[in-house]
DNA sequence: TCCACATTGTGAAAGAATTCACAATGTGGT
DNA sequence: ACCACATTGTGAATTCTTTCACAATGTGGA
């Protein structure tokens, strides 16, 4: 048990969790590796092995506790309760501000940094949006960990150089631009266009057969 | 040249357009494969094993004519101008409606589905909102090939059943449901709560060591 | 025209992730 | 108390992906 946990591991956990919260509302008790079948695209045996990275869950010839391999998964994911700020008020930035879901998963936004004067001082539903050129102090004050960049691409190197310069640890991009960040700083794209670009791909590929 | 194409590659793909782009913008001429170090986290030799797949596009000594690999790529990913609608006109479908950038992957967004009588028939910018009742009527009438789906997680499978019974090929889900679809459909799910949650992840290990 | 150089394209090697297959073990019915 | 059964946890086998390393080849300067 000292190897070291693959990166597709990692991104199939918060799978499981939502897997198991989604059973644990229709109040399901127990589920077997091969259950996840039907929720999820992955055969039982990398569920189990997956698991093994952090410890014995199961219980021979039953399957898991639902809430109890829920709150391991939680705890070992550190889904603690996290505060974040949101960079740039405009599409994204106002759906993500707006979304209600984000308690699910205990993460809670704290302001929303703009530059634009119109938008500054006034409010996301409960959420401030604040002056970009207080946001150094405000993440250095209120001890933020990360940030959601959702800024035009073409601004994404001028806010990053300012993050280098505060003590962030991580950054969700939403921009299309690659991060040159140093190793201290995770950065976790999400990338829409890229996405919708794969769909293409996959539109020709079924016109052609 | 007839092995079958991994699905990583497929991933990488698209990100190499982007940086083409990015180039192309710069009045970049020529691009070597390491010159792509800078601006995406991937080994040169990935990069010409990838383009291996399609054909030979570089001249030895030299490079890749950025304008050039960029039309080949377009070619081999099916960027040849798309039109879609969205299925949800909450925070992230209006998010989606309102972007300017998908000009820049040739995708047009035809008009917006929703079931909430305030929201049928407004418009968000030029882009009309209509009753989902209507949505398999339109999707036939103008051959649209996939869908985007941003409506409530709860209400996803509902949706999926309409889309399965319409002759849709792609589904871009926001949603956090696993969708079970025959396989003519092809699911490209954007999870921003699995995302955030192996940030969640990453703070932790940072904080432990 | 020739040659030193740079970089591609690609088999072969190395490394990583998935799947198999089964011993280990708890379950639940009799 | 026992046993037939189900399912876990995990080494070993397999498959998939990345990286190495170099022959092939076009470039550009002398
Ligand atoms: N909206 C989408 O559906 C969508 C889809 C794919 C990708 N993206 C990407 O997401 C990012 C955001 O997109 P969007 O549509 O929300 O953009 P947007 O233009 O609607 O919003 C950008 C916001 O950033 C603010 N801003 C600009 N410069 C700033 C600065 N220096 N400091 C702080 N704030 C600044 C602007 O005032 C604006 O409020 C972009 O990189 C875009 O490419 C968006
Ligand atoms: N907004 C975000 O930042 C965010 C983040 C992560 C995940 N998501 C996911 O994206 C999805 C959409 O989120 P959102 O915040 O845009 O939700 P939302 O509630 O703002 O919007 C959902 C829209 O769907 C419409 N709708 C409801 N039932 C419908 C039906 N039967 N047919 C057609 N339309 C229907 C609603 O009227 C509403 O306009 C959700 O699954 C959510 O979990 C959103």
């Amino acid at each position: 048990m000292k190897m070291t946990i693959p990166e597709s591991t990692i991104h199939r956990m918060p799978q499981y969790i939502k897997v198991l919260e989604y059973l644990d509302e229709g109040k399901v008790l127990f589920v077997t590796s091969r259950d996840f079948e039907t929720h999820i695209d992955v055969n039982p045996s990398i569920i189990r092995k997956d698991l093994s990275y952090f410890g014995e869950f199961g219980v021979r010839g039953k399957g898991y506790s639902v809430t109890g391999l829920k709150q391991e998964l939680e705890k070992i994911m550190g889904l603690t309760g996290h505060r974040t700020i949101i960079i740039g008020a405009g599409n994204i930035g106002k759906a993500l501000t707006n979304y209600k879901g984000f308690d699910n998963i205990k993460l809670k936004i704290n302001a929303v940094f703009d530059n634009d004067e119109r938008k500054i001082g006034s409010m996301i539903n409960t959420i401030p949006v604040l002056d970009i050129k207080t946001m150094k102090a405000y993440v250095e004050s209120e001890n933020i960990e990360f940030v959601i960049m959702a800024v035009p691409s073409s601004i994404a190197d001028l806010v990053v150089d300012q993050l280098i310069d505060s003590d962030i640890k991580g950054i969700i991009n939403f921009t299309s631009k690659f991060l040159s960040v140093p190793k201290r700083i995770k950065v976790i794209s999400i990338n829409i266009d890229t996405k919708i670009m794969e769909m293409f791909y996959f539109l020709k590929k079924s016109r052609m057969k």
